[in-house]
DNA sequence: AATGAAAGCCCCGCTAC
DNA sequence: GTAGCGGGGCTTTCATT
């Protein structure tokens, strides 16, 4: 990872699409130069994919909530239990396995709030490892899409 | 959005980087007209962009918390200034207005404890809104990358 | 590790249906 | 929405440095 690596990386989350060409002309390095350093990137794991950014309205999220979740008893196991069957739900966006007074925090998103009751009260409560959570309703949510390499 | 419009950014969440060629025929549709597709998509703001996912810990950020944030006096436009800084701050992944307990969660990513105490503190602790805030640290985050429209 | 040339492929506007 | 065409641009490989 040299500057020329993040400089590369940092474009690509600005833009995924633009082309390898493209790439290389903000550079100023040979096209050539520019493919073979992309595919080094995710050959080591620095690049993991592409996304496309898509309005969540459009996917029928319009109403979106942080629910911090307890959980007991607390074991490896039942929390690895838990988190994979809450990141199969497909009103879960993402899930945060956390250390404090929480274990687990979804973010999740669903078309309205009859919706997310019913996520809460019919998809969550019906865990028995699940002892309590709290639901924070989100009305804005900022995403830093080119995040810089910090210093060490 | 009709199903083929949904299959199209099902498609583009997964993958951002194919070419429109492969796309129509994953679609089994003309090139032609998954260009259109694409395009009109854009144009109504249902495809917000496209943006490489890059491994947090090559970005110096091995470490992550969620920061649960009260804010006074709670107005609208104390919470937009505090909202636009903490944004615009390196160590910050995004940031969540929210209604419940809490004002405003952070995801914050930094190289090392060290970095993420020094940001509490020297950032954060630093603005007198900002009248209290609770950390957790955050163990695994998965992410759903590849949101399905939920039926109304 | 970087380059430039060359072959092949893709994009995209155009046309007609 | 589909199909075919063609110019121009892009991707990718490879010999060379």
């Amino acid at each position: 990872m040299d500057e020329l690596d993040t400089e590369i990386v940092r474009l690509l989350q600005t833009d995924a699409r633009q082309s390898n060409r493209e790439l290389a002309r903000r550079l100023g390095i040979a096209p050539s130069t520019c493919l073979e350093r992309v595919r080094t990137l995710t050959r080591r794991g620095v690049i993991r994919g592409y996304h496309a950014d898509i309005n969540p309205a459009d996917l029928n999220r319009g109403v979106q909530a942080l629910v911090s979740v307890q959980i007991r008893p607390l074991s490896r196991t039942v929390i690895n239990t838990v988190k994979d069957d809450v990141s199969g739900m497909p009103e879960v966006i993402s899930v945060f396995v956390v250390a404090g007074g929480d274990d687990l925090v979804l973010h999740v998103g669903v078309p309205d709030l009859d919706r997310l009751h019913a996520f809460l009260l019919d998809r969550l409560s019906k865990r028995k490892e699940i002892v309590g959570f709290r639901t924070s309703v989100i009305f804005q949510h900022v995403h830093n899409t080119a995040l810089s390499r910090l210093e060490t």
